[in-house]
DNA sequence: TCTGGGGTCCTAGGACCC
DNA sequence: TCTGGGGTCCTAGGACCC
């Protein structure tokens, strides 16, 4: 029996900017870019100059100076990426959404309602178009490596199907940097040894690609160049990990500059994992100095913690350890903190108000259970008044960076 | 190309245990 | 006490993804 081209890539295009061009029509076919001191997104019209997502602005603006810099509604690509989302779940529940913009179908069971995997690719693309007026590219294939790529090559607004039996002829003539995994550190060793295609690749001895590239690297992309790919859809899945980071500019570095920040930070990641009932055992900070090189420290803790002042103490003791050890440096240009090896870690009922008086002295109540309580307390009033009601410490946006909170919420790069 | 933010996975050495 | 082999956890770094 004949095997069928079932899995289903689609992905937004130019997402964040496609949605201002929807949302202010005067911006339609002009180059423009979301963002400031950095480019988030660009129009396919910004992209005809070179213009990508994360490039500086002031390079963006060279390349192209009659780009257009606009402002983000962040709510606004959440809403639409839901939307898109949920027609995506009309035609099938087994979608895995691995971005904002971007989800894999597997549509194997619903042909008898849809008919086939290219007829609902093409109304999949024609209602995203026509209820949430945003165009998206689909590949289809029998794998999601494959279906990943021929969405990449359909793009903009376009429509790839790889028939199982034309697997290899579609692959192998494309380059190496289109296989998910190879980013500019492989594609240079790989070019090293005269490699730049996927076919050419694929019969590169995977020995010697193991040897170039490292074990699991190498026996990865020679399976991937072969399309032997086993992965199946998986609708849900937990975060390994919880973190924030502030880009710094340039600062010189003081124990003043580090607490406050860190404090900050904390206070991002330990409510949201207050949030997602998670609590972490490890922490690990990671240093930025100038000229970019940075460097990480971590520890495990006995216990699996979540309150915001904890993180904060730990995190401020493992910068500390990282700066000693590099007494040379004088400045800082970025400060990161994530929380991993998670736990399950079930909100407790409180009542509130909380005084933290009286959890400090009710006996059998320690320290660290008396902060988490009023961690959860602030919580509980952020939740109710909103995130600027409470503070811990008053550190504003504006000391530590240019980019809103908004922008951290939400993950995309293209181009 | 002078660089924002949130993630995943892999490697490699050392500690520690059996 | 010149001494093997395997497994797991921890830590630091790096490549990559959206």
């Amino acid at each position: 029996m004949a095997v069928e081209a079932t899995i289903l890539h689609a992905d937004l295009d130019a997402f964040y900017a496609s949605v201002e061009q929807l949302l202010d029509p005067s911006l339609r076919g002009k180059p423009i870019a979301v963002g400031g001191g950095v480019v988030l997104a660009a129009s396919y019209e910004a992209k005809a100059y070179g213009v990508h997502g994360g490039m500086g602005g002031h390079r963006a603006r060279e390349l192209c100076p009659q780009l257009q810099f606009v402002g983000g509604h962040f709510v606004e690509y959440q809403r639409l990426g839901d939307q898109v989302i949920d027609i995506m779940r009309d035609f099938t529940p087994l979608v895995e959404r691995i971005s904002i913009d971007e989800a894999f179908l597997d549509v194997a069971g619903s042909t008898h309602l849809f008919g086939s995997p290219p007829e609902m690719a093409t109304e999949i693309r024609r209602r995203v178009r026509d209820e949430a007026g945003l165009p998206v590219s689909v590949g289809v294939a029998r794998t999601k490596h494959l279906a990943k790529i021929a969405s990449q090559v359909a793009k903009p607004d376009g429509l790839i199907v790889v028939d199982p039996q034309d697997e290899l002829e579609f692959l192998h003539p494309l380059p190496v940097e289109l296989i998910w995994g190879v980013g500019p550190v492989t594609k240079t060793r790989l070019a090293e040894k005269g490699v730049t295609t996927i076919g050419e690749l694929a019969v590169t001895p995977s020995r010697s690609l193991e040897h170039i590239l490292g074990r699991a690297v190498g026996g990865k992309l020679f399976s991937l160049a072969w399309n032997q790919d086993p992965r199946s859809i998986q609708t849900t899945h937990r975060a390994a990990s919880v973190g924030a980071q502030s880009a710094l500019g340039r600062r010189p570095i003081s124990t003043e500059l580090s607490l406050r920040t860190l404090r900050h930070l904390a206070d991002r990641v330990a409510t949201r994992l207050r949030a997602k009932e998670r609590a972490g055992k490890t922490v690990t900070v990671r240093v930025r100095f100038a000229k970019m090189q940075s460097v990480t420290r971590s520890i495990t803790l006995p216990a699996a913690i979540s309150a915001t002042s904890i993180l904060a103490e730990v995190a401020h003791s493992l910068v500390t350890s990282a700066l000693t050890d590099h007494p040379e440096e004088k400045f800082v240009t970025l400060l990161a903190i994530s929380v991993s090896q998670l736990v399950y870690e079930p909100a407790l009922q409180l009542e509130l108000p909380i005084e933290l008086g009286d959890e400090q002295r009710r006996p059998g109540t320690t320290a660290g259970a008396a902060r988490w309580a009023l961690d959860r307390s602030v919580d509980a009033v952020r939740d109710r008044f909103g995130r600027k009601a409470v503070g811990y410490a008053s550190v504003s946006l504006s000391e530590l960076g240019s980019i809103p909170d908004e922008f951290r919420e939400l993950a995309e790069k293209d181009g």
